[in-house]
DNA sequence: ATAATATATGTGAAATTTCACATGTCAATG
DNA sequence: CATTGACATGTGAAATTTCACATATATTAT
């Protein structure tokens, strides 16, 4: 993967923010992302389609969910631009975690 | 600086390649892009201009010339994110530092 | 003051990205 | 096997980004 297309595929708020949420969880499913970043489900699965197509995140279906993760050959120098990044700006994406977790103790949830 | 600024500011290819050869070589002047990148010069210094206007870069005139170095104030993470990405990376630059230091041997270099 | 060199920016067109809405697919359930 | 829930994608419009070309500014040299 060049560092352009890296940088392309991070360059999106929905897109950076789903990355550093599932750096921080290690996965996390379609619904998770939905109710952590308020959006529908077409323009969440849009943009983790094109993480996937870097090859900056992996799916795997279980069941009726399908899971994302960092993708485990992403190079070693961008999976510590990702870490860095989170580290660095828990701001950015903490409330969407927040919600997240909220949304979790609700029985709406996915 | 929020991290979606910056890397949007760093997902083109003129862009990041203006960072990473700065980041390389401390500093660089327009015409040093315009002969690493093989650009015409309104094409350079617009992108150039872009980095000034997100903090990414600062500019310095020193006579008829306006050099272009990383940012005082850029925030540790983003200077080790794009030292980490130069350092991974090299055959994405390479190139255009030969061209450089090609065109500074002979007497047409600003 | 004029010319020449280096750099910046105004402007509208072209290319790219993002969006919303509809529709399609896949797996579990009754 | 029809339905439901979770997710993916086709499609054209809207928004954003990038571009080329012209022009403006700043500094130095004549």
């Amino acid at each position: 993967m060049s560092p352009l297309q890296f940088f392309k595929c991070m360059s999106d708020d929905t897109r950076l923010k789903s990355v550093l949420i599932i750096n921080q969880l290690e996965e996390a499913c379609v619904c998770d992302l939905m109710a952590a970043l308020e959006l529908d489900q077409p323009k969440v699965s849009r943009h983790l389609a094109e993480l996937r197509k870097c090859n900056i995140l992996q799916d795997e279906r279980r069941g009726k969910w399908v899971y994302y993760q960092l993708h485990k050959q992403l190079p070693d120098w961008a999976k510590e631009v990702i870490s860095h990044t989170a580290d660095n700006n828990n701001d950015y994406f903490s409330e969407a975690l927040l919600k997240l977790s909220t949304s979790k103790q609700h029985v709406l949830s996915c």
